[in-house]
DNA sequence: TTACTAAGTTCAACAACAGAACTCAATCTC
DNA sequence: GAGATTGAGTTCTGTTGTTGAACTTAGTAA
């Protein structure tokens, strides 16, 4: 009775799914991309409980987006960086941010911004298609299997429209 | 001792994760996007329990990422539709999947992939400045408060860099 | 000697999830 | 017209996961 895993489905929504689909992953992984390294930091920033953060610290460094460096020998401290793979995950991050701000404020605008950290200029995330450099648009996409792909996890994933 | 909330936070990660952070929903929405709409379609392609299925569409409703649509008056039935507001989320899946099929796969590639319906061209999802159209660099990027903001809620949201 | 720090671990109470069975109204099948 | 089927749920029982607080441990600072 162990909770569902996606981590063996074919499709990678369902595999990113299984890695951040909680509620602390994400805000962790926020909190890294801010600049926080430490245990303590963001157990008192976002009030997440200790056990908790300790569970999804590992599993963020078992899954290769975060490592763990001692930064002192005596007395042994350790702290936490984003890898390529973590700091990579910034576009879903990112993605996030924009449909958030997009949606989720009824009343005026959300109070934070992303900018240009030289210009100061507003960064505006957008997801395209990197062959055509236009906006995606889900009503001309579709799935599609590989040739030659490896039998699927059940469940099947099926070809046809998004 | 409920569940933690972020949908009161000032930021836009956080109000999307407390939206979307669990792991049932972001795949109920893949579904939704791949032409699902019916109560027994979701349940038996994914395998999720009735009484978990019921609750995240109730709150996909709620949020207004999806509808609920009656197809039969007699008798009654229903089906869920995405919603502008649901389908904008398909940015933040693609994203997802790109991260995803670049990482999740150590053996071989990705089983599926997106293709454009009409010319049948693989589609790479990727997340871009909209002002700039380059591609996002974390290391470039920070968080600003907007001016003549409304008071953020606790925890605050900090400016400084990412 | 006592207090403090960083990075956890342990614990009890409670909430959420899984899987199966049950409900209910209407329609189809014999 | 009796019984089975369908769609869309609700209810139930037993685990598993989350919360918040307290405790641990090794080393340092006062």
């Amino acid at each position: 009775m162990r909770r569902t895993r996606f981590d063996r489905w074919p499709c990678p929504i369902a595999r990113a799914t299984d890695l951040i689909g909680d509620w602390w992953t994400p805000i962790i992984l926020r909190n890294a991309f801010a600049g926080q390294k430490r245990f303590d930091e963001f157990q008192e920033s976002l009030g997440v409980s200790r056990a908790i953060l300790t569970n999804r610290l590992n599993r963020l460094v078992k899954e290769g987006l975060m490592e763990k460096v001692a930064y002192s020998e005596r007395p042994a401290r350790y702290e936490y960086r984003l890898t390529e793979k973590g700091l990579d995950f910034w576009q879903v991050l990112a993605a996030m941010w924009r449909w958030g701000e997009d949606w989720l404020w009824k009343d005026g605008r959300a109070p934070v911004k992303l900018i240009d950290r030289e210009t100061g200029a507003d960064i505006h995330p957008e997801v395209i298609d990197s062959n055509t450099g236009k906006k995606l648009d889900i009503r001309q996409t579709s799935v599609a299997l590989r040739k030659r792909g490896k039998k699927s996890a059940s469940p099947t994933m099926k070809e046809g429209h998004l």
